[in-house]
DNA sequence: CATGAATGAGCCTTCATTCAT
DNA sequence: AATGAATGAAGGCTCATTCAT
């Protein structure tokens, strides 16, 4: 799977072959059929796994005893941060995006629980009137989603983003969720 | 080029032959050649294709002359309208965004000016101290995005969004882009 | 004709494409076939009309009436020469000679004919036992073809023939197939 | 390789392809993929393969202490009679001549390598005077090729060859190179 | 368990030939 | 007679998958 991930993130989706993989992980080609199902099993396998990694990232250096805004500046920050990352779970994320992906309840569940740090927070600002009453699906693509957007232009160069500007995205996501009189 | 959209929308990006845009298309496979120079330049000239029917669907009915708020719920709510039509422009919206794109100066040009009716919205916008003063492509991320973003969950299931919730989140765009005391 | 000949000068066999020769000649794809069977057909014409050209050429200034070793000299020469022409029927010679050939006995009889000066020094010299008493297409191997094989190999860079060369090769030729006590 | 110089002598060098290559050795068409990097070395290494060949058959029987003329001639009947081979490297001479060549120098000293028994016997009787003092490669030109020609032109029925005259053929070439008076 | 040679369907592209205009 | 768009078989090559060792 390190292999995969490493070939995705530099070779792209296409010209993604099981012969690759199995050269670039130092084993023969059939050896991967033995830990995968096909090269789809191995595809989604990867899709958990990135996928939980992703989870650990934005919620890092989160606690549910911390003030409902600073968590989500933490982890609005920590979704812009990933991007950087050496080890390039996120820089994928435009490969990663379009990773085949299962869509079972189990799936559903499994990502209900990765990111659960994310639904209590948007629960108990719900609870507390200071975030909007809307689906938690909802307040992520408006409060967490655009850092996602912004960071993958900024990292292909499409849009230069300073850190002001950086901040003002923050604050406006925050106001997108947020309740105003 | 339909049949080439038709079957990105189906099949995806993967999975897409020439052989069967020819069978969908009902010519024979040569005879894409004659109007493509090859399956990158279909790619590029349907990009093309679809980008400027974005561009005349998100900004239909909407006018200079509308008050701004108007103006950008016209186009918040004409883009989540774009993944209802029949003749699938953004459908594709998933596959569309990983299509190869040109990354020339022109290209910018160009999708600079079809999308000029955005633009000048918020320039109107930051002038008038109505909108934070942000670069345009940020407030797009903030302000129209997140409405592709739904509306693709919602078609693909992952997310059911009513009428009530769709407003709500229409307006949670606005507070993203205005700015508050 | 003539465009096939050129493209098959520039870029051999491969690559000759009916298209190819009709954007040449400036005639629609179609035309083509008003005056050819078929691309065999097309390169058999071809093939003839070289031939008679080549003919001409290998025999040109010479007369029946000029010393045997005289004639022999200047078609040897003649042959040479062919190598260097500007409006290039021989440069193809390296593709002429697997230009697809009909093998029938009306070709064999054309072939005589267009070279019947060649036929005529071999009849005259082995008359007057001067020449080796050999089938005159046998004298042709030994006596000319070392000239275009020499001219091929000059003109291609694989071997350097200063002029003291040529002519030590061409009374070389010259001494195969004449009688020697 | 082998399947190659089959169908290469059967139907020629157009009309090769590596379907049928594959199918003749009977094989999968990916399985010539693992041996050879693409149709081009396929050819290049069949072009070696063969040239070998050609040396071997051509140098057999031929050691340094037999005389000149011994040599010169056991050589040129060797040409004459690898036409006829069962297991036809040369039938192919006519396609061979024009397989695709690389222009190495490297390739140019193994081919020197390979013909070193026939340049001896060139550079030996040019020592001895008992040769023209031209190129080696002009030698065997005037000397050998016409055996080649001859052979080839046999085979195909062009030209029927007896044995006299394929006696008196090879004492021509002798002529042909030899000095006289 | 691991190997990696073998498979063969399928991909993109070319091009000789036809035929309605 | 000329056109040139259309055809579709075939070509070179890749790659997911299998299986004997």
């Amino acid at each position: 799977m390190r292999a995969t991930e490493k070939l995705l993130a530099d070779y792209g989706f296409h010209g993604l072959s099981m012969q690759m993989v199995a050269r670039e992980a130092g084993v023969a080609t059939g050896t991967i059929y033995r830990y995968f199902e096909d090269k789809q099993d191995l595809l989604h396998q990867l899709y958990d796994h990135i996928l939980s990694r992703v989870a650990q990232l934005v919620t890092q250096n989160v606690t549910d005893d911390m003030p409902l805004k600073e968590r989500f500046r933490t982890m609005w920050l920590n979704i812009w941060a990933m991007a950087y990352q050496e080890d390039a779970p996120l820089i994928n994320r435009g490969q990663f995006e379009n990773l085949p992906r299962r869509n079972t309840l189990e799936q559903q569940q499994l990502e209900q629980k990765l990111f659960s740090k994310v639904h209590r927070l948007f629960e108990e600002g719900k609870a507390q009137g200071l975030l909007k009453p809307l689906d938690n699906e909802i307040l992520s693509v408006l409060g967490l989603e655009p850092s996602a957007c912004l960071a993958r232009k900024h990292l292909t160069g499409v849009l230069h983003v300073d850190e002001k500007s950086r901040e003002a995205a923050l604050e406006a996501c925050w106001d997108a969720i947020t309740q105003h009189d």
